[in-house]
DNA sequence: TCCGATCCTTGACCGAAATCAATCTGGCGG
DNA sequence: CCGCCAGATTGATTTCGGTCAAGGATCGGA
């Protein structure tokens, strides 16, 4: 059915191939889905994990771009194929009515903390969804959230996730550092070493 | 099938019932999809007009309340009753997902609004989606844009949905209303005098 | 028509985060 | 091993929007 690709860390997905628009499903690695404005500030409007399906089947053409965040495999399908497909195969609708709903609930309660919440807040919230999200990476289930993790983002994809600039994550970092409530033996490894305290900033 | 029900104006829509949860489809009226931080600051993460669809199909509940904005009609089904019928009509499923996949890329350009835009973006962004939202309530399609339409929301409902403070969204109005952009004869009625500036400031 | 409640507006002030501007770090190629 | 450079940190300053605090408008009910 689908072709396999593979995308390196940085390398955007291209959504025009054979002039047939495409979607896909992630196999390894992380992407994010990305929207901008006009004069060019980016949000990242979603992160897709390994088993995400991603890309805008029926109709019309979402605006959000992809790039991969780690090197990448995914499994990509023509759109025209996909819905056809997809229309004979209840049980694959089923499954992806399943999964949009899901991220739907993600999405809105992402959205709380755009609207809502103060760049420590943020920061937290962040720490602790990484930290549940990149804990069942491997093949068994529900070991628990991590407690030492590596972001699959640099400080500035962090800023464009939570709706900050660059050098207010930098400031939260050090900032919870200097606490003592998380380490940071690397750019882009955490461990949380108060994860208490961590809850009481996320609110 | 569903059970008819009216909501009045500010009035939570109930997901419990009979022990079971609910699901439900508008049939008149708007109402706002609410989630809330520990200490009350809320966000208006959906807004469901006349077709739309509310609740939380298949396992999860969702963390959001339900409160009509004006009175509303809408037509209320047991979950499990609608999970059952769901899966046996793969139609249903397939609208089902079409209109998921269609507020999903609806949130995801609202997140773009809550992280990255200013308080007069927002503001304008605001008052053209309501343009277009509120534009083709009657029954004839695509009338085009509204030039003239009644809020469905209060200034804090504003001030919720684009993660402002009331005291923001009124100067902002009163600017645009000071600069001639728009005309404001009641508290919830808009004129759009100048829909060319607003689209600037859109961004 | 008057009253009261609720919603909205306006003003003065403050503070969190953005902006501007240097450094600093650490990973990599030569 | 050294120098380079992108990414990260840190500091100084500004600004936008929040907070606090009065008023003013509008609507419904007596």
């Amino acid at each position: 059915m689908g072709r396999r690709r593979t995308v390196s860390a940085g390398e955007p997905l291209i959504w025009e191939d054979d002039d047939s628009l495409l979607v896909a499903n992630v196999i390894e690695g992380v992407l994010k889905l990305t929207t901008s404005t006009a004069d060019g500030r980016e949000q990242i409007v979603g992160v897709a994990y390994p088993s995400d399906f991603i890309g805008r089947p029926f109709g019309q053409t979402s605006a959000a771009s992809v790039v991969a965040l780690t090197d990448a495999r995914v499994c990509v399908f023509a759109r025209n194929d996909f819905d056809r497909f997809a229309r004979d195969h209840p049980e694959l609708e089923h499954k992806l009515l399943e999964r949009t709903l899901a991220e739907l609930d993600r999405t809105r309660a992402w959205m709380v903390l755009l609207g809502r919440k103060s760049a420590p807040e943020k920061i937290a919230t962040f720490l602790l969804d990484m930290s549940e999200r990149l804990a069942d990476n491997g093949c068994m289930a529900h070991t628990g959230p991590a407690k030492h993790f590596t972001l699959p983002f640099s400080r500035q994809q962090v800023a464009d996730l939570l709706g900050l600039t660059i050098e207010t994550v930098s400031r939260q970092f050090t900032k919870l550092k200097a606490d003592g409530v998380v380490a940071l033996p690397g750019r882009r490894d955490v461990e949380i070493l108060d994860r208490a305290a961590l809850q009481t900033l996320a609110g």
